[in-house]
DNA sequence: ACGTTTTCGGAAAACGATATACCAATGGGT
DNA sequence: ACCCATTGGTATATCGTTTTCCGAAAACGT
């Protein structure tokens, strides 16, 4: 089923057919002979090949979307968000899972420039392959780095460390004074900057952190880390440089006879979905993720049409009050 | 960047640096040939483009993957099932969210068509559009139906009867008698299954449910209907059609001043991992979804081997004991 | 009636990789 | 000396579109 066919069909020529599938000079026929074209496309089922398309026209209209796990809920409402955007404007979207590994995404790197998509939006795990980037950047692959910030890349992420200040004096404010911290991995930057907006937030209030420790972002360390704290330090509350692991630390605390939020404050970040199903509530920071994915593929959208948009993309964040502390 | 480009900086024509980049005559060519070819594509940086690779084969690599909702944990898990098998393969995936929108799923059907996808991993919404299921299976598109049976595709499915009705068993073991159930959408196999399985162990011990009524699959639906049962009839447990309906009733009933397990049994369905994080653990069933998207597009593969496979996988189920009954 | 546009549509050259057909040596066997 | 097989490679048609360049016919102005 080739074009060819649906031109013998309607009694025209290939590039007939051709003009009326792009509707390109669309005044360039008369409507009878495009009603023809079109019933013969009609008829015979004809689809397009992708392949020869992509060929000729020199552009794929795939974009990649390259994250360290697809199954992590904050990440794949941000892949709807893309999707979203892709969908209408007519583009296919690679997933492509990390798997929190560097090598693999490395490897996935390679097989998106194969895959000959025209950008790509980035969560690396941690510090990405910049040799391959770069190669990929040389090659005229946009890249524009979501959630987590890259050297050198566009970014689109949330003001983190704006939001944990915020939620730190929050938590000032209720009283709290003895404050144990669990932060992310450290080469991540959304585990840095909630980290840093926590201290300048203490600092303004002339404190200081009765322990900081560093987890992986996964339930299992937040519940190790604050198991450890709270066998070893007198805290009234535990801030965690996300949810997962601030549920892991309200577990941990209820293991340990603690009960939250009366004997313990615990705070997350992210306010992914599933807390909704989490008892106490928990106090957080929310960050949109969805749009945080629009925000990364309109970036190529609009690049396409000539304009240079900023360098950084920064969302806001909204403190969301639980009953956590 | 263009093969011909390869060749030149070889020394040697176009056919030769095709049969090295396929490893296909391995040994039409000697090493030293071989060696230079190599190094040109290296010193180029060179990678084939895929468009042109596919148009002349006639075979993309790419497979689609195709369901309601990849934020939904359970299909994520399935969908990282899939991937792993495609990437060892050296195939890519093709992610659509059909949105629980079977017009959307009907335009995804066409894009994958368009798209050239050799097979298409299919978690239908409800009842899809069996005339475009038809249209791809002529032009040659495989497709498989994943956790939810389409009529006449192949499936790989759990045993959803058989795990319901081990699950409904243990329940009755406990000594629960007065049992509402609270199913999944009429229109999908997965509920309708559930339901049976349910129905034939409550029956072979002689009784009849309270009351059975019908979600969609969702916390919030769990919750309103649970809210009503309890409301209106007096019941020892209340089975779930899945997981997510089950901690909604769970929570309904906290609501209400019922203690679980104390005072009302819950059961669910399908182990997400989100599980974790609830308190009561929840009796529920585990389905491997990872291993269903692996089996689904081994199907696939293994068809390309020529061999035939079986129309249907079920895979077994495995009860999981919590306490919440 | 004669040029000059405009309208409508066709022919054919790309796009980049693959695979088939083909050719030229070399060498072993008779 | 001749044949045939093997080795090491080349030339080129092909995949299915898009798009540029052209040409014929019709419409139009004078």
């Amino acid at each position: 089923m080739t074009i060819r066919e649906v031109a013998a069909r309607a009694g025209v020529s290939v590039s007939t057919v051709s003009r009326v599938l792009n509707g390109r000079d669309a005044h360039h026929m008369r409507p009878e002979t495009k009603e023809r074209v079109l019933r013969a496309i009609e008829e015979l089922e004809y689809t397009p090949v992708k392949a020869a398309r992509s060929l000729r026209r020199q552009r794929t209209q795939v974009i990649g979307v390259l994250l360290p796990d697809i199954s992590n809920p904050f990440f794949s409402l941000l892949a709807r968000g893309v999707e979203s955007v892709a969908f209408e404007k007519g583009y296919s979207i690679l997933i492509c899972d990390s798997n929190h590994s560097v090598e693999k995404e490395s490897r996935y790197l390679d097989i998106l420039l194969a895959e000959g998509v025209e950008g790509i939006v980035f969560v690396p795990v941690g510090q990405p392959d910049m040799s391959r980037i770069e190669r990929l950047l040389r090659k005229g692959v946009q890249i524009v780095a979501a959630d987590r910030r890259v050297e050198g890349l566009p970014t689109v992420e949330a003001d983190n460390r704006g939001g944990s200040r915020e939620l730190t004096r929050y938590v000032l404010s209720l009283g709290y004074r003895r404050i144990a911290y669990i932060a992310g991995p450290k080469e991540v930057s959304t585990a840095q900057d909630r980290l840093l907006g926590f201290q300048e937030a203490m600092e303004e209030a002339g404190l200081k952190p009765v322990v900081v420790r560093h987890g992986n972002f996964t339930y299992e360390s937040g519940y190790e880390l604050a198991k450890a704290i709270l066998e070893t330090e007198k805290v009234e509350a535990i801030m965690c440089g996300n949810d997962l692991m601030a549920v892991g630390a309200i577990r941990a605390a209820e293991n340990l006879g603690f009960r939250v939020p009366e004997d313990l404050g615990v705070t997350g970040f992210d306010h992914i979905s599933l807390l909704e199903f989490v008892q106490p509530r928990l106090t957080t920071v929310h960050i949109r993720a969805y749009e945080m994915g629009q925000k990364a593929i309109r970036f190529f959208m609009q690049q396409d049409k000539g304009r240079i948009s900023e360098e950084k993309i920064l969302l806001r964040t909204e403190l969301i009050h639980g009953n956590s502390c």
